[in-house]
RNA sequence: GGGGCGUUAGCUCAAUUGGAAGAGCGCCGCCUUUGCAAGGCGGAGGUUGUCGGUUCGAGCCCGAUACGCUCCA
């Protein structure tokens, strides 16, 4: 029987012969479970069920449901490719009775099942039920030890104690006693002794939980007036009974993996050999690509934190075994996601639909391991051969945190090779990595807060929460100082400020900047508080008898804190004062603002509906904006995406905002909300393009598809024309699917363009250039200018092959002139040589650098091998000499030493030098003094 | 936001204490052989990411910066 006919067979047993109802599988991501990594069981997504907080249409449930057991509290990674019977991920086939049938019908199903449609030997069948447990008040199970009996002989019904047969889902709950049918692989015996044990012959099939109790806070147990029943059975080991093999590999769930891998990687055949290393890393690399693409598909990919670096980690360890023991050299799981489809896409349709998203996202973090990897490998073998039967715990951070290999990977390698890696000393490596990295953070967000206490302090007080109603209008308002924060104590009378000390802080701190900046808060505010990415105002605050200087401005549970510090005279609590925000920093953002959105929507537009917000900053000199998309945009996309922003800004378009219920702004065709993000209600909705108005009177429309509209609560211009123009600065990879592109507008977006044409009118006009040491210079001054104005990524594209021109142009430039310095040389030095008698040659060269009297000593040793050479050469404008010699062996065994003798002659004219005894250079840097050299090194040389 | 690592020929990587930047593969040319695979000789190809500093001299030391990787938050 194969394993879709079973896993059918499983399904339309219950569906038919006991009328359940067909509830597929959850996804293995667990939708609002935050104590749940992944989905690990089948009653995972009736757990609302059984806790009597949520009901569902039907009483019986059947299915098979898609389970991952990694990272967390179940956790069978470790056991992968070592025995045959742990997955990372797996099915578990299910039935479920809320508060229907008990105990009886759920036994006799089973058995039913099992011995009838799937004909397994009843004389291999072995069940356990609850024995009791008197310190924790529970009685024996008799009922389903006594059901059992009907059907199977007191030897193989077997008592079992509270870790095996009592079944809980935490610390409180549902909770109630379980009977497990194990099955002999092996038959003709007596098995009983080996359930339980760790026996992978005699193995548990099927877990049948009867849920009758409550574990209450304090303990007791309460009897349930609904009763469950809940079963999982895995699916994996059930085909290998019934296909009757001894591993889950051998079946035909695995089959087509195996050949996939073995196509794809050319390795010999799976063997099913235990510990053969080859096999393993078959074993290894099916499941866990199963694992990995079952998890893309449901919304789970690798990453850095939580479940997605769990799904790294596996990821790793697969494409380690591929690399490492199968010997293939690229990127190849991503190819095995077609053969997970033939195995598991008729069971989950899902797996089908998604399956190109898996393997791109499968793709996409192997060819990223694929850059460490094999560094990562050399570095783990240099570490295994140091000595010792321990890895180093420097050696595992390093490759951890330089080649991201998991530590657990890390590990799994050093037990292949029989060694340990030193964990407590890595956790120490780590612990002072993680502190030096806070430190850092800590200290980069020294910024002003209002602690909790002080907030209480506020609202005890009868200090209401600030009005911040005039924030949008940003138009000077005249309000009144509530209270003073100096950083440390609230201050909120105007005779503690006089009295205290601290008070001059608040004030007058900017005599004293060391102080800790200190805020200000007012009954009302026109300041907008960093929210939403967008950053505070800043402005200035005037009272009658004192200014303050507002440089952020924070929120803090309502409370509108403006920070700062004070320039002049004093500002109490009780000052009536007038608050203005800068007007011109504000008018900037607003742009920025807006800009973003548009922006939003015009990534939607070109590159799809794919492009997600993944976050966003709003600053006065530019707005940054993440989302999540498969591949980076292309470089005419990304014109696309600008031009349709300034298009939006030249036909000026109204921007409009409203407050308004959320239930009415959800349904808003093309909306953009951050995924995962909660929102107010009322939410403010802004709008480009359409009034919010005729957005809600037909929400569903269409048309607004080619609006932008955003839940926001940011400040925005009037008219997308106050903009002025829109500019793409750079677009670039954050993380794997993340991008990240910087964006400027008005005066910024002008300037840029402006400086991208100068620099293009400057290259044309170095082309014209042909002094080889002019041209040199532009090109490097040109270069600087490229990298420090804030370019457009399309004026950056337009100009790099512009650039790359004139480069080549100053190369050839460069080779022309330092060729004919080298004919000089050469020329001049083989009309002096061809003269020259007996003894070291020694010559003065016009016109030679360091580079060209290279070749000149070549020439010479070419003319005669037999002498010792030493060519100067000069350069009085820079205040420099060349020297360059080269010595035969024979002189260097009658102890001429080149670098002796260069350091000689360069000491002659203020210099130094040193090299090899057959070759060495020097220079010196007075000009003036090239004879003296010359005559020292004659007179040295004349010594040997 | 912070830390670590990296950047050398088209590709993969070398380069003792700072002393004339190399190898393998690939490319081009010639030769040999000829069933194929190949073999031999020669050649082109480098501002050692960029900028600055120290030094007589920097791929190497120092500082900044860009890009990539990686970990942490």
């Amino acid at each position: 029987m194969q394993a879709a006919e079973i896993r059918a067979k499983f399904i339309s047993y219950f569906e038919k012969e006991a009328g359940h109802t067909f509830a597929a599988s959850s996804p293995v991501v667990p939708y609002d479970d935050p104590t749940l990594l992944f989905t690990n069981a089948g009653m995972n997504q009736f757990k609302d069920v059984f806790l009597g907080r949520g009901s569902r249409p039907y009483r019986r449930a059947v299915n098979t449901q898609k389970c991952i057991r990694a990272g967390g509290k179940h956790n069978d990674l470790e056991d992968v490719g070592r025995d045959v019977y742990h997955h990372t991920f797996f099915e578990m086939l299910g039935n479920w009775s809320f508060g229907d049938y008990f105990k009886q019908e759920a036994i006799r199903w089973a058995w039913e099942l099992l011995t009838g449609e799937f004909a397994l030997a009843p004389e291999r069948l072995y069940a356990t039920w609850f024995e009791g447990n008197a310190a924790m008040g529970l009685a024996p199970d008799h009922e389903a030890r006594d059901m059992w009996l009907r059907y199977l002989p007191a030897a193989r019904v077997l008592p079992g104690n509270m870790k095996d047969n009592f079944w809980e889902m935490g610390e409180t709950g549902p909770c109630g006693p379980c009977s497990e049918i194990h099955f002999d692989r092996v038959g003709g015996r007596d098995a009983a002794s080996r359930v339980n044990s760790g026996d992978p012959d005699v193995l548990e099939i099927w877990n049948l939980v009867f849920i009758q109790f409550n574990r209450e806070a304090d303990r007791s147990l309460k009897h349930l007036p609904a009763r469950h029943v809940d079963t999982g059975m895995g699916l994996e080991r059930l085909v290998s009974v019934i296909q009757k093999k001894r591993s889950n590999y051998d079946t035909d769930l695995w089959s087509p993996l195996f050949a996939a891998i073995e196509r794809q990687t050319g390795a010999r055949t799976y063997g099913g050999v235990l510990a053969d290393p080859v096999d393993t890393a078959y074993r290894v690399i099916a499941d866990h690509v199963r694992c990995l693409t079952v998890a893309a598909c449901d919304g789970a990919g690798p990453g850095n934190d939580g479940r997605n670096y769990v799904l790294r980690r596996i990821l790793r360890r697969a494409a380690r075994h591929g690399r490492q023991t199968l010997g293939v050299k690229g990127p190849f799981l991503h190819a095995l996601v077609p053969s997970v489809v033939e195995t598991l896409g008729c069971a989950f349709p899902e797996i089908g639909q998604k399956a190109s998203h898996a393997a791109a996202i499968i793709g996409a973090e192997e060819e990223a391991f694929a850059r460490t990897m094999d560094r990562g490998l050399a570095l783990f073998d240099e570490a295994a051969d140091r000595g010792g039967k321990r890895i180093a715990a420097e050696d595992a951070f390093r490759l951890h945190d330089t080649f991201g290999f998991p530590v657990d990977l890390t590990a799994v390698m050093a037990q292949e090779r029989g060694l340990t890696v030193d964990t407590s000393g890595y956790e120490l490596l780590m612990d002072r990595a993680r502190a030096t990295s806070r430190a850092g953070t800590a200290d980069a967000a020294k910024r002003t807060e209002l602690p909790p206490d002080a907030i209480g302090q506020l609202s005890q007080l009868g200090i209401a929460p600030t009005d911040d109603s005039y924030k949008y209008e940003g138009a000077p308002i005249t309000t009144r100082v509530v209270a003073v924060w100096n950083g440390r104590e609230l201050i909120t009378t105007a005779e503690a400020a006089a009295s205290a000390a601290s008070a001059a802080s608040a004030a007058n701190s900017a005599a004293q900047p060391d102080l800790a900046p200190c805020g200000i808060l007012t009954l009302a505010s026109n300041f907008y508080a960093e929210a939403g990415g967008q950053e505070g105002d800043r402005g200035e605050i005037h009272g009658a008898s004192g200014l303050f200087a507002v440089t952020d401005t924070q929120v803090f549970g309502g409370y509108v804190l403006h920070i700062g510090s004070g320039t002049a005279g004093q500002i109490a609590p009780g000052d009536e004062v007038s608050l203005r925000p800068d007007a011109a920093r504000r008018q900037m953002i607003r742009a920025n603002h807006t800009a973003t959105h548009m922006l939003n929507w015009a990534l939607r537009e070109v590159v799809g509906e794919e492009v997600q917000q993944k976050g966003s900053l709003v600053a006065a000199d530019k707005l940054r904006f993440d989302y999540s998309v498969r591949k980076a945009p292309e470089p005419n996309e990304l014109g696309r995406v600008e031009q349709l922003i300034n298009e939006w800004i030249d036909r000026d378009q109204e921007v409009d905002s409203a407050t308004v219920p959320l239930a009415a702004a959800r349904p808003i065709q093309g909306l953009r909300a951050v995924f995962g993000e909660r929102y107010p209600d009322p939410v403010r909705v802004v709008s480009v393009g359409a009034r919010v108005a005729d957005l809600l009177s037909d929400a569903s429309a269409p048309k607004w598809q080619a609006a932008s509209v955003e839940f926001c609560g940011g400040t925005h211009l009037a008219s997308t024309g106050a903009a002025v123009a829109f500019m793409l600065l750079s677009e670039g990879a954050l993380a794997a699917g993340v991008r990240r592109v910087f964006g400027l507008t008005g005066a910024a977006a002008m300037a840029s363009r402006e400086a991208a044409k100068g620099l293009e009118g400057r290259i044309a006009a170095a082309h014209l250039l042909v002094d080889e040491a002019a041209l040199a210079a532009e090109i490097t001054e040109i270069t600087r200018l490229e990298a420090a104005l804030s370019l457009g990524v399309l004026a950056k594209a337009r100009i790099a092959p512009l650039l790359e021109g004139l480069r080549d142009k100053g190369k050839a430039a460069r080779k022309r002139s330092e060729g004919a310095t080298r004919v000089l040389v050469v020329d001049a030095v083989r009309s002096l040589i061809g003269s020259h008698g007996a003894g070291a040659f020694v010559a003065f060269i016009e016109g030679a650098d360091a580079q060209s009297l290279f070749a000149g000593i070549d020439v010479a040793c070419a003319a005669r091998a037999d002498i010792p050479v030493m060519l100067l050469g000069a350069d009085a404008a820079a205040q420099r000499v060349f020297i360059s010699a080269s010595c035969p062996k024979e002189w260097i065994a009658r102890g001429l030493k080149a670098g002796d003798w260069v350091k000689l002659a360069a000491q002659a004219c203020g210099g130094s030098g040193g090299g090899k005894p057959d070759a060495a250079q020097a220079g010196g840097k007075d000009p003036s003094r090239v004879n003296e050299a010359i005559a020292a090194a004659q007179l040295h040389a004349s010594k040997h």
